[in-house]
DNA sequence: CAGCCGGTAGTCAAGTTTGATTACTGCTAA
DNA sequence: TTAGCAGTAATCAAACTTGACTACCGGCTG
């Protein structure tokens, strides 16, 4: 599963009728060209693709007022509602390693209602110690880790980075179940795109210093 | 940068000469299927295309002694091992989120002198904590974090990531500078890869209960 | 001894991602 | 007034990834 697509869904989504670079605003809003594949050329694929797929129902529309070539709107079918629920809760389960998955279900979250988050969140941390025992059992040598060389350290790596996963995963859990944040059905939803017009006060996103990615 | 090519030139360079399923083998041996994308498509894939840019030698040889299509060998180039050294540094500095670069390249440190290795992973901590500054800098709202909302919460993953990676990294510099592990130049080098005909014993990765990939 | 199963070795089509490039507009400085 | 520049919007080729598939050999089974 990659993240483009719930993101795309989302924007769409919110926005009621979309075309392409609105919802590339939006994504880089949100900061998602530096942490998921949400560049250009991913996010029209996906816009085409999903509408091929009936996910999405296209409008050819008027060149833009803005100057640019034609540009085509979106807008979300039943299907492609489902689907992003679905994507959703998927990625609040899955609990492999890729944090742009999870990155863009966070940021749909407050779609679900709170109660079906926590046990969603608390499925991942299930998963995720299920996984750190399978991997440490099977892995590990009778005669100790050390028998393994530097190697071993890949899978410390992993361990470690399941540990600390599971930890932020429970903190996030407690903020929820503290009451934080307003989920599905909980009054005024919050609105996570740019209007028409405004500004993106985060367009250039994290300053690039000797950048490494 | 994919981890693929690194895991690939890593392969042929420690048998001298291998064809692809040799190499696909190495990698399962490695778990490298579960954590990367060095499935055979992909294998087969860079395999080729890195003789196309020189860095490998391909050799057409007679159909294989245990059946199947005829195969090919590949050696590596003077400027395959450049190219082999210079992912491998880059893979230890980089300080960005991808586990499977990384991975690779914790396979492959022996092959660096270790103060060398050393210096690196002091880089790549210094770059952690750089950009932590930065991004927390850059997003966090003057009237506070929570203003951001339920969005504030990737950044907190982010955030929450980074610290342990460098966390984890300041933990594998303690132990190579206590004499872990042995490095370039200081005698018996490890191998990595599995003899011809010896068994791999770890065939079928981390078992697969209710996989979430 | 025919059939088929498991291991060896690699190919292929379909889909995705990347980075560069095109195409058009309105503004503005010389 | 016109050349150029910045911004808008989208497309494209090339590279990469995926998962299924082909093809071939040898051994075992009924």
């Amino acid at each position: 599963m990659s993240a483009i697509r719930l993101l795309v869904l989302f924007a769409v989504r919110q926005h009621g009728r979309a075309h392409g670079y609105q919802v590339r605003n939006d994504l880089e809003y949100w900061g998602a060209h530096e942490w998921s594949t949400a560049k250009p050329g991913s996010i029209y694929h996906a816009l085409k693709q999903m509408a091929k797929q009936g996910l999405l129902l296209a409008h050819e529309v008027a060149p833009s007022t803005a100057g640019g070539p034609p540009r085509t709107e979106y807008e979300i079918t039943d299907a492609g509602r489902e689907e992003y629920f679905r994507l959703l809760r998927e990625s609040l389960i899955t609990y492999d390693q890729k944090m742009d998955v999870l990155s863009a279900g966070l940021g749909s979250i407050v779609d679900l209602p709170r109660a079906e988050v926590v046990e969603l969140l608390k499925e991942r941390v299930a998963g995720m110690e299920a996984w750190r025992s399978a991997v440490t059992e099977h892995y590990v040598p009778e005669d100790g880790p050390a028998q393994l060389g530097h190697i071993g350290e890949i899978m410390n790596l992993w361990v470690h980075s399941a540990d600390s996963g599971a930890e932020w995963t429970r903190g996030l859990i407690k903020r929820i179940e503290g009451g934080a944040y307003t989920f599905a059905g909980e009054g005024e939803p919050w609105v996570g795109v740019l209007g028409e017009g405004e500004e993106n006060p985060y367009a250039t996103g994290i300053p690039d210093e000797g950048d490494t990615h």
